[in-house]
DNA sequence: GTAATTCCTAGTAAAAAGATAGGGAATAAA
DNA sequence: TTTATTCCCTATCTTTTTACTAGGAATTAC
């Protein structure tokens, strides 16, 4: 039950994204890699998830890079998220939404369970927007300094 | 981002325990395992968590079994989980709670993202107890039917 | 004693996670 | 036009985790 690599680095990328992009040029790969201590390799990859996802446009050629897709604001944790983890579920099960693709799911019991649980993470992410996260960071003065030191 | 297989079956078990253990007599693995279709020897590593989480207590011997160790009302869903899960917390990060452990605590902004989630699926798991399920369980008169077809 | 049961440890095959690597294509600056 | 910079795509590799399976010891009812 654990948030992958993908997705903590994702966000830290993305908050660093739009932290960065205020003079409207795009935003490398290269120098969020430096600032936030993960490999370019890596970060390129995750990149493209969420430039398919819809959440950033990529300019390529030198002095190129990314910038966001639409305003901060209509960017929520959840959307970062789930592009790159697939989906914030714990349990996927065939019957909960519709109760057909399962032929227990009418005696089923802990369908509930799993019901509730998927409806809180997303409901909790969907919650949070990038412009939220942005303006924290401004206010406490983030570099990226010492990022070497927390994976999260 | 998934439970595992010990916190689905596990979560099924306990729901199959509590609801046959009406007659004081304990509840074989051989009986939980035939009626929820878990491989016994791996139920057997569950039943065993649970017991040292202090959730089931074990009778040995010929007509042994589990039986619960406390009321169903005193064991809620997020007991269960974290018992077979070890933490349910998507993002593990240590200057969460104190501040200390963390040398970028003080400028990390991801740190609120990652507590709103944990917070929001511990309290969900928390106020769901066993005795709800089992009661639902009754009114949809489940029989341990089919079960082979979903492994939730 | 024998059968039924839990208890404990170890092993193992498959899948997922977490990258790394190579080469290509587009673009801008020189 | 050349060259450096940057994104793009796919493949490969290593490590960790998952989901079991297996063997045998201890305990108890009959």
């Amino acid at each position: 039950m654990k948030l992958s690599t993908k997705g903590r680095y994702g966000l830290r990328a993305l908050i660093d994204l739009a932290q960065y992009s205020d003079e409207e040029s795009p935003v490398s790969i290269t120098s969020i890699s430096a600032r936030q201590d993960i490999s370019e390799r890596y970060l390129e990859q995750l990149m493209s998830m969420l430039k398919k996802a819809g959440l950033v446009r990529s300019i390529r050629g030198a002095g190129g890079g990314y910038v966001l897709a639409k305003d901060m604001t209509d960017i929520s944790v959840g959307d970062i998220l789930r592009a790159l983890e697939g989906s914030l579920e714990p349990v996927e099960c065939p019957g909960l939404e519709s109760d057909e693709g399962c032929s227990v799911s009418d005696s089923c019991v802990t369908k509930y369970v799993w019901k509730r649980i998927n409806d809180s993470i997303n409901q909790t992410v969907d919650e949070i927007r990038l412009d939220q996260l942005v303006a924290e960071s401004r206010k406490k003065g983030c570099a990226g300094m010492e990022r070497r030191l927390c994976k999260n």
